[in-house]
DNA sequence: CGCGTCGTTGATAAGGTTCAAGACGGGTGG
DNA sequence: CCACCCGTCTTGAACCTTATCAACGACGCG
């Protein structure tokens, strides 16, 4: 319907300006005002991108929520992350060329334009530009990597848990509260997340509020142990039992707090 | 204990040799031989790098098998990948300057190191260097989102079909047959890297084999029925009903084989 | 030859999904 | 302005997939 942009935008940034974004050490030599990047405007559920279009361009979001899906088959969307202020968008389209993932807003955005001909064009002139794209990227792998471990081993309650701590974390970065916060997605994108269904998710949060973990009042989550929330497991659910150095003494430690739910550190 | 490797590298590549690795279009302009990688063997069971590990190096496997690993705050190993022929290694070190992951070698292996400071100096100098690093990268991303919605949306079965395959086509891709291989990792990595236990990848194996899909000798497995096992699914297991266009008529076909086991395209 | 690792298979239980019903909230149209 | 409706969220109950626990067989290595 549209993954077409409203172009009129009135705002422009510079180099200095993303690195700040991306938190990354700018170490720009690129005194550059004429080096400016586009913004753009999506309104909620406008799609940035769409799985199989013809990649150009990488985004950055400066303001607002999105979410990223893969979608299968049958037409059902699996999401694969939460973009906010400072993510970086479109990198997976760059090997094939085409967008491998879609990418929707949960929210009014405003995002920075990074036109990849551009951006490689102007790597040839500044180094600083390629150790920052391979810095985003790895950063990005590293982050994949941690969801995988988290889909391959966490209990469902411990995948809620750590859905929220990151969260937090996330909007602490951003200068907001990491105590109380409005999610901006529904309990089934949460749950397709977390490779879990939206009752799971739901029953999770109740359980989370009656243990006095957080509060919950529809889609404004308040934090209230967050230390709990950090080191809850509960199923150190599979390929325990392992010879690996360690796993031992602590399997006893578990074992101690069995009848509790949660375990702080 | 070791992640001290055994250099005595006899043998060197030059760029060409790496881009065909990497099934990389070259493009190369560099006609170097004086512009040479180094290899290193490592013997089963070594580790090419470990967790935190100062990063400084990138690795091209050129022969055997590998797996790369996450340990938790137990000791506990989450398989994240195998890498073999063709992969690259180390990628999630660049970020933190540290390796996120220990990659340990599951047979004797020969190994091209890509110091990454050699790397990114000639990428000053050859344009074609950036573009097949933000290539490879891209498409590891790629790789770990397929990875996640996987892992997110898939049954056990599902998951142990699509691994089968995608050895098969790796196999094949590297010259080898994909009817008839030998895995190079146990029932615990497999269930580890799936997100299952030991005990249902075993099952799960032992089933398609009377089913006849495939014959299973321990670490022997030979392929029968490639189709079925592409599209085995068995549960659309959550987020079902999702009111995304195109799953209805989806939903009306797999209630259609709802009795049979796999269905085939 | 025995021990340890790996793999298979069975019985049991539990975590999480599925199905179902109802509550809440926001937007729309009468 | 209220009624209505639809999407979202919550909660309950039954079911099912998969984990857990356990025992045994097979292989490889010292």
């Amino acid at each position: 319907m549209e993954a077409g942009r409203q172009r009129q935008g009135r705002l422009w940034s510079n180099l200095k300006e993303v690195c700040d974004l991306l938190h990354i050490p700018a170490a720009v030599s690129i005194n550059s005002e004429e080096l400016l990047f586009q913004h753009v405007q999506f309104k909620t559920g406008q799609r940035v991108h769409t799985i199989g279009q013809a990649f150009d361009t990488l985004y950055i979001v400066n303001s607002g929520f999105l979410k990223t899906v893969l979608i299968d088959e049958f037409g059902n969307e699996q999401v694969l992350s939460f973009p906010m202020k400072g993510d970086m968008l479109g990198v997976d389209g760059i090997h094939t060329r085409h967008y491998a993932s879609e990418a929707v807003a949960l929210s009014d955005c405003d995002l920075i334009l990074l036109p990849f001909k551009k951006l490689t064009a102007l790597g040839r002139v500044h180094m600083e530009l390629e150790n920052l794209m391979y810095g985003v990227m790895s950063r990005e792998l590293v982050r994949e990597q941690a969801m995988i471990g988290m889909l391959g081993a966490l209990s469902a309650e411990a995948r809620v848990a750590r859905f929220l701590v990151s969260l937090a974390d996330r909007f602490a970065a951003m200068g907001y509260s990491s105590k109380l916060f409005n999610l901006r997605m529904t309990r089934h994108e949460i749950g397709s997340y977390l490779g879990l269904t939206l009752e799971t998710v739901s029953r999770t949060l109740s359980a989370f509020n009656e243990i006095g973990l957080i509060t919950v009042d529809q889609r404004t989550i308040g934090i209230k142990d967050p230390e709990a929330l950090k080191t809850l497991r509960r199923l150190p659910p599979s390929r325990s039992r392992t010879k690996a150095a360690g796993a031992k003494q602590k399997a006893e430690l578990d074992a101690a707090g069995d009848d509790q739910v949660l375990a702080t550190a």
